[in-house]
Order: structure tokens, then C-alpha cells, then sequence
DNA sequence: GTCTATATAATGATAGAC
DNA sequence: GTCTATCATTATATAGAC
């Protein structure tokens, strides 16, 4: 199982950076705590230590500082992935697996940018959608209907749980992200991705249905109600 | 299956509606889609054609609206849930199954307000974990290794997924709120709830290692890496 | 590189006329 | 009930001193 954490990277001592990078950082967890909306330039400049001015000197604007956020996440967790591949890892797509912190706070950050709508996030999604499709394809192959639907709302359940962990914290009485809840957290998923909540026969019952309502759709173009709900 | 759309309710239609029913409506949609943040009460004025006195004469202040917004919506998910039981409906956990554009709505706004931290959305949250609980219990007896981190997970995982309806839909190719994309949501989504991910032993394996890592932070307290991840 | 001071715009809150 | 006008606060962006 996935559960140990990968080598330890080398932590930094805070006063050991540069100002820009405490800046970066700073910016990365208010963001991932409070969305880009919920933070103003003045709190990371305050949680960096650092003037307003010299947050706009490093990056010019709130708008820079957040791409710059954006391009810094996606492209460690792309280092990390491709570090946990060579350490032979791969062999699941969730991520919860990963039980190393800074690989959980790049999550959390890829998650809260999911939401706020960036647009590197979005790439990644993408790419691990893509990703994803090709695993199940590799290990699951010939059992599903839609595998790129399927593979969408993997992801999407995944960076989900992420977005929602204030509630799944909650109720777990634990941090989701503290070493004590997110072991529980993973026996949870464990038993999530386990145990299946629908049979193989309401599974083909719901696939069959659809496609009835497909068929019938295609047939007679005027549905019922209209299109988009807004 | 359940992806017949449940009785259609009275449409309104939005000039007969009261100006504060019409600001009340107009919220809900902004919130959706911006986010509490991302919203002012001025857009609010303006998508629902009354000035901004008005909405402060009808709800006092932003934050007394998004509360009634949050008591408005909980309750009706509340009443829909009710009426889905009496027609039942109940015999799966998943949202997605109702294919209803107000149902749906509804759970895009919950799940919007649930990453805007919203008390009452949160309560909400809790209880569905609760009712979800009760129902693997009632249809997954003895399986689940912890009951609640299960549910909790299931719960976050599906309101994660409708928070991240966008990239759903662009991965898609078509709006996952739209008849089209819906459908094939639900293809996705059946995929995803009738495949396991991991077979029987690795589930077995996995919880065993978590078992085996609990016993060694408990004999050992002092932990490699520290406590919370920023 | 780093700071302080200021300009400009937007937001939530409020007052008061009709 | 509904509107317009305005205030106070806060945000980002900018300029310029050290």
C-alpha cells in the first residue's frame, strides 16, 4: 500500500528564504486557506513579513502573484508525480495515497484553484483526467461505458473531497491533513474506493436507462423542461 | 433506476414574482456561480432589476441575505429530499440521480456555499453524512472498516464533484447541468460507483498498513515530520 | 531590494425623498 | 416599497525616497 511517505524533501527554515519566496509561499497558503477572492495583497504581505510594495516590486500585480502561485504548484506536483513514478507508486490514482504534507498542501492548493477558477489548474485537471483514462484503461480495461466520463468525475471526486476537508474534518472530529485524521481519513477512502454502492445489475439497469432517454431524446428533440437549469 | 425526472413543480414566472422573492433568486444564481466573494450586492441589484436601496430595505445587510439564501435553499433540498422518499426515490445516496434542473441547482448552491464555509450548508453536510451512514448500514452491513470516515468521504466526494462542475464539462465537451452532459455524467458516475477501484485484497492490505502505522505512532509518539501541514 | 505615502476605484452601509 | 445620493472603508495600483 501507498500510505508511507516518500523521502523526505529538504525542509526549509522560513528565515532561510528569500523574500520573494516568502512572499510565494505565503501567498500559497493564503490562497489555499481562503481562496484568491478572500485575500487581499496586504495579508500576504503581512503573513510574509514584508511590505505591500515589495510584494507588488516581485510581482507587479495580485492577478501576476497568483500565476506565479499557479506555475510554482502545478509544476511540483508534476516533479513529484514524476519522482513517485521512479519510486515505483503508480500503481493507484488517488491521491490521498501520498501521505507526505507538502505533497497534501499542493493538493489543497490545486483544489482551492479548482474552485476559484484558475486556469492552470485547469490544465492539470485536464491532464489528469487524461491521465487517469489511461490508467483505467491499462488496469480496467473493457468495463466501462463512458471512460472518460469516468475518469472525469474520478478526478473531480477527488480534488472535490480536498475542497470540502473543513466538513470532512468536522465530522471526523480531526484535521483531515493532521497525521491522526488523515489515517482515518484513508481507511475511509479505502472503504469508498472498495466497496462499490451500486451492483453490476443496477449498474446495467441505470446504463440501459439512459440510454432509453437518449434514444427517445434523439427521436422527439422537444424535451419537457428547458435547457439549462440556472 | 432513478434518472427519470421527478414531478414537475410550479415554474414561476419571474415577473410575477415579488421584488424580494426576485432578489432572493437572482442571489442564489450570483452565489452559484461567483462565489459570496465574488459577488456584490450591487450585481445582485442589478441581475434582479431593483436598486441597491432595495435590497438592503428587503435583507438589511449582504450577510443576512446570504443567510436567508442558505435557510431558503437547505429548506428546500430538506422538502425535495422529503418528496423524494414518499415517491421512492430512496434507494441510493448519490445526488446526481435526479436529473431535476431545480433539484440540481439547489446542489450546486449548496455545494458552492460548503466551499464559501457557510453554517448552514455545513449543517447540511453533517446530516447528509448521517443519513448516509444510517443507509450503508442498512445496505452495506459489516462491510466498512469505518462506517463514518466512508460516508463522510461519499458525501464530500459528491458535493466536490458538483463543485467542480466546469472542468467537468469542458473535459466533457458539454455543460454537465445540460440534458446532454447530465446524461453522460450518469454514465460516468455509475462507472464510477459499480467499479471498484481496488479488489478485496488490496483494500485488506491497505487498511492493515494503516493499522500497522496507528500502532507504531502510538507506541513511538514522536513522529519523522511535524504535525500539520501549512 | 525595500520601504512609505498617495491616487483611484470599488464595496458595504446608510440617509432620506417619493 | 422603491429609488437616488452619499459616506466610510478597504482594495489595488502607483510613485518615489532610501
Amino acid at each position: 500500500m501507498y500510505v508511507r511517505p516518500i523521502s523526505e524533501p529538504p525542509v526549509q527554515d522560513p528565515d532561510d528564504l528569500t523574500a520573494r519566496a516568502r512572499i510565494r509561499d505565503a501567498a500559497l497558503r493564503l490562497f489555499t486557506e481562503r481562496g484568491n477572492d478572500g485575500t487581499t495583497i496586504r495579508d500576504i504581505a503581512k503573513e510574509a513579513g514584508v511590505s505591500l510594495g515589495l510584494v507588488r516590486h516581485h510581482f507587479g500585480s495580485k492577478e501576476a502573484l497568483r500565476e506565479a502561485c499557479d506555475r510554482y504548484a502545478v509544476d511540483r506536483m508534476l516533479r513529484l508525480k514524476e519522482q513517485m513514478m521512479l519510486d515505483g507508486e503508480m500503481s493507484n490514482p488517488g491521491f490521498m495515497s501520498a501521505a507526505h504534507p507538502q505533497i497534501l498542501a499542493l493538493y489543497r492548493y490545486f483544489a482551492r484553484a479548482l474552485v476559484d477558477g484558475s486556469p492552470a489548474a485547469a490544465g492539470m485537471f485536464d491532464e489528469l483526467v487524461e491521465l487517469t483514462a489511461q490508467w483505467t484503461e491499462r488496469y480496467h480495461p473493457g468495463k466501462l461505458v463512458d471512460r472518460r466520463a469516468h475518469a472525469a468525475a474520478l478526478v473531480a471526486a477527488q480534488s472535490g473531497l480536498l475542497a470540502m476537508h473543513e466538513h470532512v474534518s468536522r465530522v471526523l472530529g480531526a484535521d483531515m491533513f493532521s497525521p491522526d485524521g488523515h489515517l482515518r481519513m484513508t481507511h475511509g477512502l479505502i472503504d469508498f474506493y472498495s466497496q462499490p454502492l451500486l451492483t453490476p445489475e443496477q449498474a446495467a439497469e441505470g446504463h440501459a436507462a439512459i440510454d432509453r432517454l437518449q434514444a427517445t431524446r434523439a427521436a422527439q428533440p422537444r424535451t419537457t423542461s428547458e435547457g439549462t437549469p440556472r
